[in-house]
DNA sequence: AAGGGACGCAACCGCCTCCTA
DNA sequence: ATAGGAGGCGGTTGCGTCCCT
């Protein structure tokens, strides 16, 4: 490959050029000039997109048809939408990418106005680095559980936390606003019932719930999942833990028609580990089975969860407890 | 203030699939 | 049926910017 490229300044202006190395011809390289884009733009708007090689003759254009495809799908577009991923964007991101792997375009499908390029760039630039940070291969089963179990239910928290301070109007399910991970703390009466601890109970991320953003899209392939923003509406501390689980359901479906009748309901909790080392206890995690709807719980006390308010000033989903504890959390599996 | 490393992103590369003649 | 061209896609690279020391 020819290393020689197109020297822009940052104002666009070209301060060098070269030739391409596989064509006799003066085909440009390199970032595109503000010409060059009005170019595009203007042809483009007369005679529209395809058959990209011709297009960039008849353009007057001395770049390739992929060039200019390139340029315009990921740039030039009037629909690109530009700035920062939101929450809700990062969340099915991430959902989408446990499903398809890097099939960019295919998610980026489901986001309206990002290209593949910005996911994918995003993905590596975000996702990897945690990855990285955490001392684990992005494509790892440690990686993709603790994105499940700890990452997306995070997002789910922030999605509901800004949704309640931009509006001003309260969740439809009011959360704890002791915990930052607030989503389903509750005394748990479990089976075992040896003692009464603070659990954060989440689902196994799929069993139960989806994102808000483009659920329509998601329910095509996942008709039966209930697609909610309130999946992780604080349970109330003075139920049981049948009875939580009960109006866990009725908050997902956001319905009362769903209720479980706990008094004829019984449900098999088991207050045990899966797959832990055996120091589960002292990081105050543990697992739950639902037998009854093949749901499994994961749950951590609230002495292992950050209490510190869901106040990141941005994007930036992980502070350094976060990852002090994912990486805690990691050993265990 | 300056230098250097880290990061983010636009653009390119090469392979693969699809389309058309 | 097939060959060649065009387009699509995932991986990679290089450069500008930011941030830290």
């Amino acid at each position: 490959m020819n290393q020689q490229q197109v020297k822009v300044s940052k104002n666009n202006k070209q301060v060098n050029n070269c030739e391409d190395d596989d064509d006799s011809s003066d085909l440009r390289r390199g970032p595109w000039t503000v010409d060059e884009d009005f170019t595009l733009i203007n042809y483009i708007a007369h005679h529209g997109e395809g058959r990209w090689n011709s297009l960039a003759r008849f353009a007057g254009l001395k770049r390739t048809g992929k060039s200019c495809r390139l340029r315009w799908l990921n740039y030039l577009r009037p629909d690109v939408r530009r700035g920062n991923i939101t929450l809700e964007e990062q969340l099915l991101i991430l959902e989408l990418h446990s499903r398809w792997g890097n099939r960019w375009s295919k998610i980026a499908q489901h986001l309206p106005g990002r290209t593949d390029n910005e996911i994918k760039n995003y993905w590596r630039t975000r996702v990897q680095k945690h990855a990285k940070q955490l001392k684990c291969d992005v494509n790892s089963k440690q990686f993709k559980d603790t994105m499940r179990y700890l990452w997306m239910p995070r997002l789910v928290e922030r999605i509901q936390a800004s949704a309640t301070t931009d509006d001003g109007a309260p969740p439809a399910v009011a959360s704890s606003p002791s915990s930052a991970m607030n989503t389903a703390c509750y005394s748990a009466a479990m089976a075992a019932g040896d003692h009464r601890r603070q659990f954060m109970l989440m689902p196994q991320y799929y069993a139960t719930t989806t994102t808000t953003h483009n659920n329509s899209m998601i329910a095509q392939e996942n008709s039966s999942t209930v697609a909610s923003s309130e999946s992780f509406g604080s349970l109330s501390s003075e139920l049981t833990a049948e009875a939580n689980y009960a109006n866990y359901h009725r908050v997902i479906n956001g319905a009362d028609h769903q209720q479980i009748d706990s008094s004829t309901t019984s449900y098999d909790w088991q207050n045990c580990a899966v797959g832990n080392n055996g120091n589960s206890d002292q990081l105050g995690m543990g697992f739950a089975d639902d037998r009854r709807s093949n749901e499994q719980w994961m749950m951590m006390t609230d002495d292992v969860v950050d209490n510190g308010g869901s106040s990141d000033q941005d994007n930036n989903l992980w502070n350094v407890d976060d990852v002090w504890f994912l990486q805690q959390f990691s050993s265990c599996f």
